[in-house]
DNA sequence: CCGACCAATTTGGTCGGACCAAATAGTACT
DNA sequence: AGTACTATTTGGTCCGACCAAATTGGTCGG
């Protein structure tokens, strides 16, 4: 499951995810680093450096004397991908409120981009909105070109800050969800509209009508997924019986 | 200037600040942990936690054989604190893109909460707005209740992936600006319309207002920051001469 | 002259033991 | 019971050592 092999990084994760899983309170004492070295079986060292990475993700503050945990939600945002694969299921709550977030900020991007775009940055978006349009059978066989479609008005928004976030959070996300098996089931209508919208606000240079195209289809992306994990949890449900 | 005074964390911030002001090139070699910790005059392990942190920045890539640079804009959004104190002055590009896309998370902030407070919430949001009212003749003045009205706010809301995102954003921004004496210049009048709409979408339970009273408040304080910074550095070009 | 192959070196990953200073816990004293 | 003091725990740092993977550099063959 865990992907780095090394030592220190394995023990980052398991001490991440039982402080995620809250599996301390808020303030209270962490294990101290040697009985933590006892418990992995590692040297003291290789725990120091996993504690390292705990406290630049916020989820410990160390002092000598011992480290406290700190509660979960003054951490950083690099801490949402952990959280959200924490489960078989990632929690729909989350998962809501992490596509409200993101299709504000896409809805900016696609604002931006479309407003800022010279006229070669036109050309080019209007070829990959076509290209969508010719897969808009399938959400998520349009994957591939939608991550371009989406990284190309990134690029040409220019924000860096957007940026950042989206680094923190997107990598992880679609993929997750698609190794679930979770398909959100957006009407075909749907995603025509929203494909037809998009290509209009490029041709009329119009980022605020691409940035309430942007919106809308992230409202009904959060819609078909919270139905999609619904769907998903009643399965899990069934299999355990 | 550097806060914890932990040798390991001097060094990890001496290089972050480094590879944020683009000494090495994306992909380049990083030194080796041997040569920085003669360079940094300590120990291996040392470097070495630093070096952990720099790669839970997402800012290095380690491999047996030498750690890499990776490019800024693939970092974790933890950056952006540093990268705003990096020089004298802030990159007002930079300021200027952290206030839009901090406005529109606010404004996402303030119109769930207004939709979702209950009759308690919604009579302490209007009471923080009074008192707000009552403080507008100055826009640094009103920070502290400012900062209780938004916390209050992100707490109705209670959207855990903005709430990280600020985490990450907010804390150092401010203090830092007012550090430095930069004072946006907000017009007295548009404060005192900006708090009023406020109140009104309070009281109408109206969101899509609260959130648009919001953005245009920060549209007003992206201009005027701008103004801010650009006089700043007019004034510290007069120093020089 | 160039490319492929192989050995020497460099480099990160880990370990163990050791010492210091700060913080905590425990104890004795008032 | 409260306080002052001491012993212990704990984090922070250093040193030296070993392994395995990656890089480097040279050699050989075309």
């Amino acid at each position: 499951m865990s992907s780095s092999n090394t030592i220190s990084h394995e023990i980052a994760e398991s001490l991440r995810d039982e402080i995620l899983r809250q599996q301390y309170r808020s303030g209270e004492r962490f294990p101290s680093e040697r009985d933590l070295a006892a418990r992995f079986d590692a040297s003291r060292g290789a725990v120091r450096e996993a504690l390292s990475q705990l406290e630049q993700l916020g989820l410990i503050r160390t002092q000598p004397g011992g480290a406290r945990v700190q509660s979960v939600d003054s951490a950083s945002l690099a801490v949402l991908g952990p959280l959200l694969q924490l489960d078989d299921l990632p929690n729909p709550v989350l998962v809501d409120q992490f596509l409200e977030t993101f299709g504000v900020l896409a809805a900016l991007t696609a604002k931006n981009a479309v407003n800022a775009a010279n006229a070669d940055q036109l050309i080019q978006l209007k070829k990959l909105v076509v290209l969508l349009a010719d897969e808009s059978v399938d959400l998520e066989s349009m994957q591939p070109r939608w991550r371009e479609f989406m990284k190309i008005l990134s690029e040409i928004a220019d924000n860096l800050v957007v940026r950042l976030i989206s680094n923190d959070l997107k990598a992880q996300f679609v993929d997750q969800m698609m190794r679930l098996g979770i398909r959100p089931d957006v009407k075909r209508s749907s995603i025509k509209r929203f494909i037809s919208l998009l290509r209009v606000s490029i041709n009329k240079n119009d980022g605020e009508l691409a940035s309430a195209a942007m919106l809308t289809h992230f409202e009904e992306l959060r819609t078909a997924m919270s139905e999609a994990i619904g769907l998903k949890a009643s399965e899990i449900r069934k299999m355990a019986v």
